[in-house]
DNA sequence: CAACAAAATTGATCTCAATCATTACCTTGG
DNA sequence: CCAAGGTAATGATTGAGATCAATTTTGTTG
């Protein structure tokens, strides 16, 4: 396809994440109904409440979406990463929900809503990519429902952080912490005291270690202990008492452990 | 095709919600790879952590998803209606991340997932709706996640009420109540005790009113401007402050109010 | 570097919702 | 009829986290 004005192996992510197995001259053809861009830190991609023209995709970088109460409570609703889709909430609707900011330098390709359903009719292989990547931030949004529904503040921090932590591999690895106290708060439903206070605690008993706008975490059995996740199991005897959701958990170490 | 057993019109609500303009034939197609099934009030359609073969689509009916941390604290997700899909969430996993289960008489398609990848390859039609119907609960599952990090115990509650109104026509009907004081405990990250105490305040100050399992709202006016949608306005001296989120409802207000 | 502003920490107090405990109110079945 | 068990309402008390306030630390700018 000669219209085609952009090199094939241009766009590594885009078309690693998106578009794989697809023939080049589809790949063209989707690639001219694509705006790529860039934005700098602090940048504002759209805001709430914007005509929502264009969707999203995530390419590279981190990017902060916030919604607020009329009242102008704040809530960071997540901090998307590569491979997520941006804007598609508002596929039925004709507004953003949410502000979308970028965190780290972001790149993303926007396509036209209108643009978008040519391409995802066309293209079974981009459907099928978009579903899956929309189930997976529907099971994200769920787990932090949960989460917000029933943990501690301390539970929130432990998780919050422990979701930081790139490969759960090795511990005492320093790591860039891209969010103030505030936001953080605004993340984890509690106030910037709270999220101070847990902070030093955790620093207090060496769980963490924080400089300025990085992290190492110390101890993330600790963390993983505490924040939620861990399995609800008691023993009063000689009887060892668990809960139901527990149960698959514990085949599985109890397995290991007995082998 | 011959070999369709099914009578094309038997089907309404699925055919209408996810196969609009498909021809007769291909519809053939894909209904032989869909089970139906009905469920009755209280019966599980599938536990948390069993192996997720089968994604749904719900046609009538209402589903509670369920899901819980290790220590048996437990969280409604959300209440799904007719229309929504169930289990998209592990499309790439293997395990559903939730209990689901029919609080009325529910009626449901499922699917392979396998055969769920052919259908939707092979349709476009389907994959835009599915993309959709994903994109709608994503959307609502992020404005949950709004009112659990910022609401106020009697906002929850308002504003549960609040969606349970179907058309927000006319206010003083009585509608049937399908949640426990638990469930809604449940969903709105509170105690039992809480919402017993808020509904009994409601009842009190004659927003509500309510028998057993149904319920009438008497004041939706005060629901509203109490659930933490309302605008944030005030007027001070000859002053009016408001902010930034309310400004576009503001501007139809005011335009309205000044015509 | 001083001077200022913003972010983070820490302390004191308060409040909303959780927790604990009791009673009332149903429904179901013997 | 009462006994039993589950749901709801309500009271008394506690406590986790919010709020208010002061201080320290960090970062920015002339």
């Amino acid at each position: 396809m000669s219209s085609c004005d952009c090199e094939l192996n241009a766009c590594v992510l885009c078309e690693a994440r998106l578009y794989p197995g697809l023939s080049s001259e589809l790949v063209c053809r989707i690639r001219n109904l694509l705006i790529r861009e860039t934005y700098s830190p602090h940048q504002t991609m759209f805001w709430e409440g914007d005509t929502a023209d264009f969707l999203f995709a995530l390419k590279a970088g981190q990017v902060k979406l916030t919604t607020s109460l009329p009242d102008g409570r704040q809530q960071i609703l997540r901090l998307a990463i590569a491979g997520q889709l941006l804007g598609f909430e508002s596929l039925s609707g004709r507004k953003y929900s949410y502000t979308a900011e970028a965190l780290t330098e972001a790149h993303v390709c926007k396509i036209n809503r209108r643009d978008l359903f040519e391409v995802i009719q066309q293209n079974p292989a981009v459907s099928v990519r978009v579903i899956e990547a929309l189930s997976q931030e529907l099971e994200q949004a769920e787990m932090t429902i949960r989460d917000l529904g029933l943990k501690s503040s301390t539970e929130r921090v432990a998780s919050f952080l422990l979701s930081l932590m790139p490969g759960c591999d090795g511990p005492k690895k320093t790591m860039s912490l891209l969010l103030s106290r505030r936001e953080m708060a605004e993340m984890l439903g509690l106030t910037e005291e709270t999220v101070s206070r847990v902070m030093a605690d955790f620093a207090r008993r060496e769980i963490i270690e924080n400089g300025k706008g990085c992290l190492r975490i110390l101890n993330p059995g600790w963390l993983r202990a505490h924040s939620g996740i861990a399995n609800g199991l008691a023993i009063v005897g000689s009887w060892i008492i668990l809960h139901a959701a527990t149960l698959d958990a514990f085949r599985i170490w109890a397995t290991d452990f007995f082998a």
